[in-house]
DNA sequence: TTGTATGCGTTATCAT
DNA sequence: ATGATAACGCATACAA
C-alpha cells in the first residue's frame, strides 16, 4: 500500500535486493541489460528512495564544520547563535555541527586552519571569510577531496565554493540608496558613507549599487566621499566630527558595514534631523531602530542563512538538488514597524 | 561511538526495550518506580529519539490537507503553487499534502466542507479562511477529534486553530503607514484607503494599524475615508474617479487588500506622481513595482508560510515544540531593488 | 555477475 | 507489569 521500496523494483525486475541496491547507487558489477531492466522497474513503479531508512542503515552522520570570524562582531555572535539552535533543530536529522572561530582576516591563519582539516572526517564546510588566494587554494585542496563547500554571507570564486549562501550585496547597495532617496526626497544636504575598511568586498559592492542606483534615480543627491573608521572607535568620532564641521548640512548617512556602535556614538554628537541607515539587525541596531536613531536597516535572516547553508550542504552529500526557492536569501527591509 | 540507543536505555536501566519503548512514548501499564528509572537512564546518557527510525517502524503517513480560498486570485494561486513545491520537497519526510479550494467566503459551503471530513484518515488541517461561527463550531468538532489545525494568513479564534501562520496584520498597516509617511515627506496631499471588502478583518487590522501610527507620527497626514471596491473592477473605476474629482490632490495610496489590478487601472486614468502601497507580492504586484506603478509592497513569504504550516502540523503530529524562530512570518517590504 | 543474510534504531505484537 | 522478537526500508559483508 505504502510507497514502493526496494522489495518491489527487486520483484518487478527480477532480480535480487544487492543488485537493485548497486543499480541505485552506481555501483559497478552489474550487467548494462540488468542496469536497464532495474531502472525501468524504477520509472515504472514511481519509486523514490526513503532518505531516513538510507541514512539509517549507512548509519549516516553529517558532520559539518562553520569557520567564522573571530573578534567581536554582534553579526557574528548571532550567527552563532542561530547554529547553536540549527544544532538542536537538526539533531533528529543526523546533523552534526563544529563552529571554529578563525582570525579570518588573516590570511595565513585562515589557511593553515583549512590546511589542518581532514576532510576525511568532515561531511561539509561553510566558511565566512574575505576571499584571498590563500584560502583559494586551501578550499581548492579540500574540495578536490570531494567536501562539499559553502561561502556564508561573503560570496567566493566558483573554485572555492559549491555555493553562496547570502545576499547580492549590490542589490542591498542599490535597496539603501532607494530608500535613502526616498526618505530624504528633494532639495536635501548630502549623504555619508561610512564603512569600516573600504577594501572590504562586500562594502565596495553595496557602495558601488548604492552609486549606480543614485546616479539613475536621485542624480541631485550629492554624495560624499566614503569615510573608513577601521573598526577603531575614535577613529570614527575624528572622521565624523571632521565630516561633519566640513559639511554640517549632511542629510543622510549610509553605514555600509559593521561597527554601528561607534557610528551612533559619533553621529550622537551631532544633534539634527538625519536619515541613517545601516546593515545587519543584531541588538544594537534593533535598539537604535527603535529610539529612532536609525530609520532602517538592511539586513538577511541569520536563522534562515544557517539553516540554509546546512541544507545545501545536506543535499550536496546526498547528492540531490537543492530547492532555489528555499535557499534564496532575501534583503529584508526593516523598519520600526516590522522588527521582528 | 554513534548516540545513544534505546538498547543503551535498556541495558543502563535494566529492563528491555518494551519497557523503554513504553516510557519513551507514555503507554501504560508500566510502574511507576520502573518509569522512573528508565527516565533517568534517559537523562543521564542524554538520549535523543532519532525520528526517522522511528516513523519507518511506525510506517507513519503525515497527510495534511490545505483548505484555501477557491476563485481568481493570483495569491492563492500562489500559494497553491508553494503547495506543490513543497510537497516534493517534503515527500522524503513522509509528508503528503492534498489541497481543496472551497467558497470560503460562504460559511455554510465552508463549514459543510469540514463536515465532510474525516479526521481519522488526516494528520492536520490547514485553513485560510475568514472567521466565521460556522468555520468555529465545525472546526472545533475537528479539533476535539484530536486533528492539530492551523490557521492560514488569517486567523481564527483560538478555540479553531492551535496555531496561526502568518502574519501581524496591524503591523503590517503601521509599516504602510511609515513607509507611506516617510516616502510623501511633508505638505503633501492626503491619502487614500482603498479595500476590497471593509469589514475583513485583516484590512481592518491593516487600516487600524495604519491609522494609529499614522496619527502617531505623521499627524499632519489627511487620510480620506476608506474605499470599498467589493472586487468588482467598474466600481473601482467608479469610485476612483470619484475620489480623484473630489480630491485631485490624492498623493498617496495604500490599497489594502486585493484587487490590485482593477485600482492600478483605475489608477492610470488619473497620472500623477504618487506614492502607491500595496500588499502581497504577485506577478501583477511584481510588474508593478518593476515599471513604477507601485513604490512598496507588504509582503509574507508564501513559500515559507507554507513550509512552517507543514512543520507546525508535522510537529503537533509528534508532540513536539516548534522552533519559534523559524516559524516566525515576517512583513517583508520589497521595494524594486530587493525584489526576489 | 548476482544473491543471501544481517543490522541500523524504533515500534508493535505477542507471550509470559 | 514486563520481555522476546519480528518488522519498517535500505545498505552491505559475504557467499555463490
Amino acid at each position: 500500500m505504502g510507497r514502493p521500496t526496494v522489495h518491489d523494483i527487486a520483484r518487478t525486475a527480477g532480480v535480487s535486493l544487492a543488485t537493485v541496491d548497486r543499480v541505485l547507487n552506481a555501483r559497478p558489477g552489474v550487467r548494462a541489460q540488468t542496469v536497464a531492466r532495474v531502472e525501468a522497474a524504477i520509472r515504472d513503479i514511481g519509486y523514490v528512495r526513503d532518505i531516513g531508512a538510507a541514512n539509517l542503515a549507512r548509519r549516516r552522520l553529517y558532520r559539518f564544520l562553520f569557520l567564522l570570524p573571530d573578534g567581536d562582531s554582534r553579526f557574528v555572535d548571532g550567527i552563532a547563535a542561530d547554529l547553536d539552535e540549527a544544532r538542536r533543530i537538526f539533531v533528529g536529522d543526523r546533523v552534526q555541527i563544529a563552529v571554529q572561530r578563525v582570525p579570518v582576516r588573516d590570511p595565513h591563519a585562515l589557511a593553515a586552519a583549512l590546511a589542518a582539516l581532514d576532510p576525511g572526517d568532515l561531511a561539509g564546510l561553510a566558511v565566512m571569510a574575505p576571499q584571498s588566494p590563500e584560502l583559494r587554494d586551501a578550499a581548492a585542496r579540500l574540495r578536490r577531496a570531494g567536501l562539499p563547500v559553502v561561502a556564508l554571507v561573503s560570496d567566493q570564486p566558483a573554485e572555492v565554493r559549491d555555493h553562496f549562501v547570502g545576499i547580492d550585496n549590490d542589490a542591498a547597495g542599490r535597496t539603501a540608496a532607494r530608500l535613502m532617496g526616498r526618505f530624504l526626497g528633494h532639495d536635501t544636504g548630502p549623504v555619508l558613507l561610512v564603512t569600516s575598511s573600504i577594501r572590504a568586498r562586500d562594502s565596495l559592492e553595496r557602495r558601488f549599487g548604492f552609486d549606480s542606483l543614485r546616479a539613475a534615480d536621485f542624480p541631485a543627491l550629492e554624495v560624499l566621499p566614503t569615510l573608513e573608521a577601521h573598526d577603531d572607535p575614535a577613529r570614527m568620532v575624528r572622521i565624523i566630527d571632521t565630516a561633519f564641521a566640513a559639511r554640517p548640512d549632511i542629510a543622510g548617512v549610509y553605514s555600509l558595514s559593521s561597527g554601528n556602535g561607534a557610528l551612533l556614538g559619533a553621529l550622537a554628537r551631532h544633534p539634527g534631523r538625519r536619515v541613517v541607515i545601516a546593515h545587519e539587525l543584531t541588538p544594537l541596531t534593533r535598539g537604535a531602530l527603535l529610539d529612532g536613531r536609525l530609520d532602517a536597516v538592511i539586513t538577511q535572516d541569520t536563522g534562515h542563512l544557517v539553516r540554509s547553508a546546512i541544507r545545501v550542504l545536506q543535499a550536496r552529500c546526498d547528492g540531490r538538488d537543492i530547492v532555489a526557492s528555499q535557499e534564496r536569501i532575501r534583503i529584508e527591509i526593516i523598519l520600526r514597524e516590522n522588527l521582528p
